[in-house]
DNA sequence: ATGGTAGGACGCCTA
């Protein structure tokens, strides 16, 4: 039986309820992880979900800032909602649940931007984004017999070559900068976590998740990077079939600036 | 080399 993930940072799930059912709809993951919401827990459209058969739904909102929700068409358990840099921002959420057989824990990240300028000693955000990383070096791809873990979500960070339009061009811009991208690689390998997408889809074959809303014509410039990602434990990292980049989602009606990005596991 | 757009809330901060 497969197990489908998806995440995707929406940017104003409200605004963009419509473009979400949709998605759901058409591609009818198991699980939807979204970030930037920007949705306080009260006003968070649930029951639009729950029309759309994700009823099992975790979610970490504040008003007008940040925000991640978990969907899901099969029951979750909440595990936690975990206050990383303690500045009470929500960011990070994490669940249990059945994955056909399998037990799951499912993270889902949205990581601080980290402001235009690359210098932690001048620029507040981009302290705050390298201390978020280093502290996320406590959330480990934790596996045994029977449970696996998958983390998703907006990382803000392109960490390879391949992940940028341009790596020269882009070593001082923030997203790809070697303290960024060797901050994430550490704390992915110390954690023990796979990256499924580049699994699936090795360098130098390029992957991006996102293009900016400040290009005249996103698609034809094509300067996107990946700063989405997938991965998991070891043990559920075999059971991968597919990951998929939904580049097209990108060409909706008021679209996001990221696109999903929707993974398939299948136990045999 | 620079500035370009979008969302939330309605100033200007964040991305």
């Amino acid at each position: 039986m497969p197990f489908t993930v998806a995440t995707w940072n929406i940017n104003s799930v409200r605004l963009r309820l419509p473009l979400v059912t949709r998605f759901l709809a058409e591609f009818q993951p198991d699980v939807l992880c979204l970030q930037e919401t920007k949705c306080p827990d009260e006003l968070f459209p649930a029951e639009a979900f729950r029309a759309a058969g994700y009823g099992n739904i975790a979610i970490s909102g504040q008003k007008g800032y940040h925000g991640v929700a978990t969907l899901s068409r099969r029951p979750l358990e909440l595990v936690e909602k975990r206050d990383f840099c303690a500045k009470g921002d929500c960011r990070h959420l994490s669940v249990k649940l059945d994955a056909g057989g399998r037990k799951v824990l499912l993270h889902n990240f949205y990581v601080p931007a980290g402001g235009d300028e690359p210098d932690p000693a001048i620029n507040p955000k981009f302290r705050h984004k390298l201390d978020f990383v280093e502290e996320m070096r406590g959330i480990r791809g934790l596996h045994d017999g029977e449970s696996a873990s998958v983390l998703v979500g907006d990382l803000n960070i392109a960490p390879l070559e391949a992940d940028v339009w341009s790596h020269k061009q882009l070593l001082n811009v923030v997203s790809h900068t070697p303290v960024e991208t060797e901050g994430l690689e550490s704390m992915r390998l110390g954690g023990e976590w796979r990256d499924l997408m580049r699994e699936h889809t090795p360098p130098p074959e390029r992957i991006y998740t996102w293009w900016s809303y400040r290009a005249q014509d996103w698609a034809a410039s094509d300067r996107g990077r990946r700063l989405d990602h997938v991965w998991s434990s070891a043990n559920i990292a075999p059971d991968l079939k597919d990951i998929t980049v939904l580049r097209e989602a990108r060409g909706w009606e008021r679209p996001s600036d990221h696109v999903p990005v929707i993974a398939s596991f299948g136990f045999d």
